[in-house]
DNA sequence: TAAATCGGTTTATAATATAAACCATTGTCA
DNA sequence: TGACAATGGTTTATATTATAAACCGATTTA
C-alpha cells in the first residue's frame, strides 16, 4: 500500500488545499472563516504547506491592513492529485 | 467543513479498515503484511479501533499457535462510509 | 488616550503515531 | 538436552503532529 504524503494527510492542511485547488487564491482570513480553524492553527499549517512548495505565501497590504494571500503552486497541485489517487486504492473509488 | 472522524484519519487504521472491509476478516499477520506495518504500530491501532467498536478482535488457536482475528462491525462500516463522503467533500469527487 | 479589534505569529501543551524493547510459547538442531 | 531462533503478539518510551493559548504591533473606536 502506497504511502498517504503526511503533508496533505492532516485535517487543516486538506481543507486548506481543497480551497486552494478550487480558488486560484485566498487570504489568510478568508482561509480562516472557510476551515473555521484558529488563527494560530491556520498560521502554523500554512507556514508548512508553503516550505514543503505546495503554497505561496505573500503578504501585503490593502489599504493600510496587513493581507496575506496564499495560492497553490504547480507542485502542490501535482501532489494533492497524487495524494487523491493514493487515497482511492484506500476507499475503493 | 465537517470533521474527518479522526479515528479514521490515520494512515494505517485506515488501511486497515479499508482491508476488513472488503475480506469479511483478516488475521493479525495478514494485516501485518498487507499494512507492511511493525506489530506494535499495529497493535496499538488494532486496539483502538477495537475500543471504538469498529472491528472486533478475536483471539484464538490454530493448533498451538495464537491467531488474532479481525472483523470490521456495523458500526465501524457505517464510519468508515461516513468518512468516505466527507472526504469527497475536501476532494471534490 | 484607553480600550477594543484586526491580522497575524510564537510558544507551550496535548494528542498521536511509531518503533523499540520486551514477553511467552514453540520449533530447531547440535 | 539445552541453547538459540522464530512466531505472534503487547507494553512502553519517544518522536512527531496538531492545536490552542498567549502574545504582538498596528489601527480603529469611543
Amino acid at each position: 500500500m502506497k504511502e498517504l504524503d503526511p503533508l496533505l494527510h492532516s485535517q487543516l492542511r486538506l481543507a486548506v488545499m481543497s480551497i486552494l485547488m478550487n480558488v486560484d487564491q485566498a487570504d489568510f482570513v478568508f482561509l480562516k472563516e472557510k476551515t473555521e480553524a484558529t488563527a494560530g492553527n491556520l498560521s502554523v499549517q500554512l507556514d508548512k504547506l508553503s516550505t514543503a512548495g505546495y503554497i505561496t505565501i505573500e503578504k501585503g497590504f490593502v489599504g493600510k491592513k496587513t493581507r496575506t494571500v496564499c495560492q497553490v503552486t504547480a507542485q502542490g497541485r501535482n501532489a494533492f492529485e497524487e495524494y487523491v489517487n493514493t487515497l482511492k486504492e484506500y476507499l475503493n473509488l
